[in-house]
DNA sequence: TAAATTCCTGAAAACGTTTTCCCTTGAAGG
DNA sequence: CCTTCAAGGGAAAACGTTTTCAGGAATTTA
């Protein structure tokens, strides 16, 4: 691969004056100019990222740590950060740790060895230790999953006010009695759904007996179908069930068809994240939105920002709010909807 | 960030002992070793990545293109190489073209800036001009879609026998009406597909004119509702539909049960992938498989030798085979299956 | 015309590593 | 006792850029 040296050769000039043709600063004649593009042209040449990031200490380059790209909602996320950071000149490496905090742990180490400008991090398990030397060295952002009492960015979406809304729904179509089901990963955003619709049970002035709660130790896949199959079994049936991720109330329907249940007067059903497929099932699943694209630009741009200042502070968090999306698993809704 | 420099002056020792206390090779003595490891995590010292390549002449990191990290599949995919080579020493940038092809470009000249040591990619489009400037500078690898007559590496699942086998078995049940669906990006792997349901129909001795081809020109999401729709109004319905993907069977499904059909009786529907959610389904939805794991591991493992070999050729080509899963949307099934 | 700018260019230092080369020391072999 | 050789360690070059510094030429200003 042709290095500077080999196109200033070429053109018959120094290596800062193809520098500066390349990086468009400091003065250079038309004529050099043009004997210079030349030369590049000619010998193909593509500036080494590595040798400049060494030079000018920035690397133009930041970290994604998610949890699992293989759930809907982190792809998604992770899309469009990438799409928004490669717009702003920065690539980006993801790092996917499978829920593992040793995986974290290694990757973060990695991240700061490759010399990131900054990361933004939705953290496996409730504990900071694997992020924390990330905290010292560079800006990061933390994002739909908090760490309480860490001096970190945040942007979240608002769980409580979207599990309060879901199940304020619920009450409102007359249900009294609803299962809540949740499973692993248990994360901070889980408890805060949680919290919000034992709120709205308590605001709407029942007693918090009304609504079961059953979290599961299993992954979410399996989860919604066991569980609803087991509750459709007994003498008491809840009318309503609130998932707590989409492809958990995906099981819960189910089982719900299974049995020959009729949605929505038979069962309920509401679930938690709008991933795209949702509004695709049959029925279509009321859901609580994600403000995905927002979180994702949100936290690209005050990356980016906190980049530029050249230090993580002063944080900022941004609380953005859910919207639940009405579809069929709950109400009748119109022809094609 | 500590530099080797202020560790060696740390341990009162030469940067070359350091390094070579890093790096487990030459000799150094207990004594010197033991200061320097000191020095070290007194310093939280972490190398340079970016130094180190540079000298070295290697990244140790490899792109990974692909057309969408919202698909499924491709963040299955994504997520098992990531696995791979990061136990193998190596880090992945991800650049996700959208099917665009000028991003496309965009990435592969980044990556080149960037020093990659390799490429996996799973191209957009049916052009191989994106990629080219890749080929000639380091090892890649094709995946999941082939681009013909071009000198590289490639992983690729038989799509054709995918094809084959998911319409010979609708044949086998008797159908003798079908409707293949398809969408947009219309991929030489779409191509096998249809190939090979069509010589299933030759096969069987039927007229060609049996399969009733629907390709649209837009996005897979929309796509299997609204010619299901559409078909199930004419007074000649199809009793079975193929379709080219699982989002586009999930489609199908939604058309189906809207106006009351019962399946697998009065409709049969196979995918394509055998994405997470297909056994979710109601009905669970019999699809063809691709072997993701495998894919994943072999385009891993075959990068890592060609990278090791110090470049591409000897050029290889690996045809992974396709399962059928049969599901509840094509045949009774156990209960809970 | 002298002085001050502006324009243009090259030499060389710097970024943080790895690695080659060379030098010392101590021990083993003759 | 001299020679070899292995072990141990430092100085310095190299990787490919950017940027500072210095200086010359051309142009403007006084």
């Amino acid at each position: 691969m042709a290095t500077i040296k080999e196109v200033a050769a070429h053109a018959g000039v120094s290596v800062a004056t193809v520098s500066r043709v390349v990086n468009k600063n400091g003065y250079v004649s038309e004529d050099l100019r043009l004997r210079v593009t030349e030369a590049m042209h000619l010998l193909d040449y593509k500036p080494s990222a590595l040798a400049r990031s060494l030079r000018r200490q920035e690397s133009l380059t930041v970290g994604v740590l998610v949890p699992g790209l293989n759930q809907p909602f982190f792809a998604a996320l992770v899309t469009i950060i990438q799409t928004t950071l490669f717009a702003a000149g920065y690539r980006i490496i993801i790092c996917s740790s499978e829920e593992s905090s040793d995986d974290e742990a290694a990757y973060v180490d990695m991240l700061i060895r490759q010399r990131v400008d900054g990361a933004i991090i939705a953290p496996t398990g409730r504990s900071s230790e694997a992020i924390t030397p990330l905290l010292s060295k560079i800006p990061v952002i933390l994002i739909d999953r908090d760490l309480p009492n860490l001096p970190v960015n945040r942007i979240l979406a608002n769980n409580f006010q979207g599990g309060y809304d879901a199940m304020e729904h619920l009450l409102r179509l007359g249900h009294r009695d609803i299962a809540l089901i949740g499973a692993q990963p248990h994360s901070a955003s889980m408890d805060q759904r949680i919290h919000g619709a034992r709120r709205a049970i308590a605001d709407a002035g029942m007693a918090a007996n009304s609504l079961r709660t059953l979290i599961s130790e299993r992954s979410e896949f399996d989860v919604g179908y066991a569980f609803t199959r087991d509750l459709l079994r007994r003498k008491r049936r809840p009318t309503a069930v609130f998932a707590l991720t989409d492809v958990i109330a995906i099981g819960v329907l189910h089982a719900a068809a299974e049995v020959g249940l009729k949605l929505p007067d038979e069962l309920s059903v509401v679930g938690f994240d709008d991933i795209p497929l949702s509004s695709y099932l049959i029925p279509s699943l009321t859901t609580v939105a994600q403000p995905i694209n927002r979180m994702g630009e949100a936290a690209a741009d005050l990356l980016l920002s906190r980049i530029k200042e050249g230090h993580p502070e002063p944080f900022e968090s941004l609380l953005l709010d859910m919207k639940l999306m009405l579809r069929a698993s709950t109400v009748h809704h119109r022809r094609g909807a």
